[in-house]
DNA sequence: TCAGACATGTAACAAGTTACATGATTTT
DNA sequence: AAAATCATGTAACTTGTTACATGTCTGA
């Protein structure tokens, strides 16, 4: 993910990280636990390069450069095997066992899972109306997987909670 | 999950791990590196009892049941805040990065994600259609959501390609 | 005869999280 | 006066994967 982001533009990790948490965030994440160590260790791999900018009453900003390498390692990655998805839901877990629990619980589950799901529905599609004009045809794609993958989410849990309820 | 499990019968790791590869797979998975440690982990804690059955023909089987404790800390989690579903797409971070490739790349990817969706969908029918007369509620919910979420995500791919292709 | 089911476990490695550590400037 | 933004990094911990190690019985 990082070396894509810098295909397009160097980066400090801060800006990278704010890139993982404005564009990325409904399809993935990386904390700066990860992003410093990831950078470091690319930098060692010549991947990329790191050039620090002194700033005026900001600290200091190290800003990393892809290398020939790097596109190539990256090209490598995007041509390699592709993996499957992977999702780890939480309340699915709990809708499997729901049988030991009360109804209030599992009707709280599931109102509580709506709410949020809502929330995101409202936010990706404000990102999508914002970004719309500068992504491109795969970019859509992914975006519009992410929203779809949201609505088909809250329909059923929409449609099952009524189930439940009556 | 494997206090779940075990809510309802005893059973030794190797059964446990059976039922992650047929009733649980669409939404969760563990290898024997996971299970066998967690075994012994919740043994030392009190949660499972371990009773070694001696078998003609079959090696040895250690099958463990729910404790008191175990029921407990089961309800435990079941009663705690629910945590935010996850997933890992490296379909959509490759699409996120899909200007840097050539159309054919894209296409591929599609093209063998719809496949992979596909064959999935099926199997999971089929697993419903199996499995409907024992299923309680809640995990109808759950099944029907994983349906839900893999025919989503084949129509939005199938209409990806088209554009893609044109 | 060979693959697959039955059965348990460990060790090395990979990946990622959270909290800690620091500190100036800017906005509310 | 407090909170947010800008900015970098480490250490301890958690979680999970893959490969290794071992061996019998049964069915095609």
């Amino acid at each position: 993910m990082i070396l894509g982001i810098l295909m397009s533009e160097k980066c400090s990790g801060y800006e990278i990280k704010h890139k993982f948490e404005t564009l990325f965030s409904y399809f993935y994440n990386a904390s700066y636990g990860t992003i410093y160590p990831a950078l470091g260790k690319m930098e060692k791999q010549g991947l990329i390069t790191k050039e620090s900018i002194l700033q005026d009453g900001k600290p200091n900003k190290n800003v990393f450069t892809i290398t020939d390498a790097g596109r190539e390692a990256f090209k490598q990655y995007m041509e390699s095997e592709l993996q499957d998805t992977e999702m780890k839901s939480d309340l699915m877990v709990r809708l499997v066992f729901g049988e030991w629990m009360e109804p209030e619980s599992v009707i709280q589950w599931l109102e509580r899972s709506i709410v949020r799901e809502a929330e995101q529905m409202v936010k990706l599609h404000a990102d999508y109306e914002h970004w719309k004009p500068h992504m491109n045809p795969t970019q859509e794609i992914c975006i519009t997987l992410g929203i779809a993958l949201q609505e088909s989410i809250h329909r059923i849990l929409v449609e099952g909670l009524q189930k439940i309820k009556s």
